[in-house]
DNA sequence: GCTCTGATTGTTAGCGCTATCAGCTGGGGC
DNA sequence: GCCCCAGCTGATAGCGCTAACAATCAGAGC
């Protein structure tokens, strides 16, 4: 299992193949098949060269061998701000799904969205010889960027809108939105307000999009809304303003975070939730069903992107060109932040 | 500066040294020195290496150069669920911080915290050739798994806890423990109660370790510490437990995810804060201060932690051995959930 | 003029592995 | 008996790069 110790003599350098190969009795060519293709050497073989290989703890050079294929066994994820839930979620997600198909994750954290900085990160992968990348990054410049990838190397992206000369795994932000405006119309409201996320980042677009084509479809009055900064600070300044309005009675906002402030917000301006004021949010952090109220909100499965994703990914590493699914849909949790509408 | 595609030829195969010297007029070695060692080239062979370089768009093999050099300029991470802020932050900071050292970041985030579970991770990086691992699993398997390392690769862990045959970079978590507690006591509250987190977990240690001590040299009552799993989910079931207990008017809880399950809890059975119960928190979520009421709370500074823990890695890698800082103090952050004892 | 020195560049070899083809064996078909 | 083929193993070469040493040259010193 481990290097032997019992032979007396301190372990000078880390074995090698032709170490192998000298202690099995055999060649190194059929040490490197033993292990990379073992049912064409004989099983008698193979024990022998298995048994020289744990004796000696031998553990293949991967720059020697990527130096021969050309593989790397590394994919490259590009993302920005991984100490956000959504990011880190999916980054979690593709990390477990690489590993189990044996390959290991090299990240590349932005600090800074922009074209230039994504052009960085892809380099800096690159540069690494990484057999492909995921960039996640769900932002106007992205998109940008992805436009001016040099080309040769597999590139999938999550949430980068159409338009986007690469795959792209997608959550179906319209959509996650249609239906919490449903929920809320449903409720009785005349309309619904939206606290939106930053106008340049992809998702916050097809949330607001969602939003709007469903009280345009109904006919309802279409309030103005504002962007925040995805902060819960964000949201508590943008929810103060809409506390002091008593025709607002029901608010969709952009992500969870955000709604944290606007709760705070309203609370403070003593308007109750969901009494006065239905809350709705988006994401379903772990945390959104211990606010107060317990909050509705809409869950995105990011470890379902983050594996298809991957996915996509192997799929166009491989050559392998089936089409996966490419679009998660997000779900209602209607907790008790929304409620039916004061009369 | 990108590959030229004005020769008419189409791209076959990426440019080697080889084709670097033979454009620029000089050997392969001096390319390499123009690249690696640009003072001992002449200033004008390395210009016309260089404009060759630019020609060609090419890359340096980073296994080719690992083959010979025996170094990669990889780094790995092993650590815990990235998805929850502490981790997720820390994995940041190490990120940045190679960055700006020419590093780039392998990660392997484990499924599960036990002693195997590391020892594959690491493995799994091994197998990559890092050149040196940072561990950031602050639990007790942590520790067990670090003494059963390989030897010859450079380890550092973060939030280890002592007693562990590698340089480890920690939050003080007693003091930080200290200040809330002595905090709360100063608040007029005759004694303070926690909810600490898994026992297993070393930080979770020290949090009780410090909250008991202070209570102790004080002479104050010592009650009993309930444990829960990090989430908010088990803060609200301890802290209906707590809240229905009247002589409860002080909480020390051990993260900010619990924190919140506790304010709900303490809502649900009609005790307010911080008028009847003070509550005060751990870590200093970026939500935290949008909670209900604001939340009084211990901030680490996990960036710090992770500069750190690189610093001082590099530092075991390139065989300097200067002592770097290698405890961070937490700061004690006071906003609203705590105040007076009631009368 | 001649040697010596330092700056610059080139040559050789090899890092550890696998692709490729060659060699060897034994058994089946005729 | 002979050939052929499949199954296994070995020899050789080379992936792209840099360490180590060798070679070259101009100018300094005598």
């Amino acid at each position: 299992m481990t290097p032997s110790s019992d032979d007396g003599r301190a372990r000078t350098r880390p074995a090698v193949l032709d170490d192998v190969a000298e202690l099995a009795g055999v060649s190194a060519m059929t040490v490197s098949r033993a292990l990379n293709a073992p049912d064409r050497v004989r099983p008698e073989t193979r024990a022998r060269v298995m048994a020289a290989v744990n004796k000696l703890g031998y553990r293949p050079n991967p720059a020697a061998r990527q130096l021969v294929t050309g593989r790397s066994g590394v994919l490259g994820v590009v993302s920005f701000d991984t100490t956000l839930y959504g990011p880190a979620s999916t980054l979690y997600a593709i990390e477990q799904a690489a590993r189990q198909n044996d390959y290991v994750v090299n990240i590349a954290s932005l600090g800074a969205l922009n074209r230039r900085s994504i052009g960085e990160g892809v380099e800096r992968l690159r540069a690494q010889s990484v057999d492909g990348i995921v960039i996640v990054a769900p932002h106007e410049s992205a998109a940008d960027g992805l436009r001016h990838l040099s080309p040769g190397l597999p590139v999938v992206a999550v949430d980068a809108g159409e338009d986007i000369p690469v795959p792209v795994v997608m959550v179906d932000q319209r959509g996650g939105a249609v239906r919490a405006t449903r929920h809320l119309l449903s409720l009785g409201h005349e309309t619904v307000w939206h606290l939106s996320g930053p106008p340049n980042w992809i998702d916050a677009r097809g949330r607001v999009e969602g939003w709007r084509s469903v009280l345009e479809a109904e006919g309802r009055p279409v309030p103005e809304a504002a962007a925040g900064d995805w902060s819960a600070y964000s949201g508590y300044r943008l929810g103060k303003r809409l506390a002091g309005d008593p025709s607002v009675t029901a608010v969709f906002v952009a992500n969870d975070q955000m709604t944290l402030g606007v709760l705070r917000a309203l609370r403070e301006a003593g308007r109750r939730v969901p009494e006065d004021v239905s809350v709705v949010g988006f994401d379903d952090v772990p945390e959104a069903a211990y606010f107060w109220p317990p909050l509705t909100t809409v869950r995105q499965n990011f470890g379902e992107v983050g594996r298809h994703a991957f996915r996509l990914l192997l799929d166009r590493i491989q050559g392998t060109e089936q089409e996966g699914p490419r679009i998660v849909e997000p779900e209602l949790v209607v907790r008790e932040s929304s409620g039916p509408a004061p009369h």
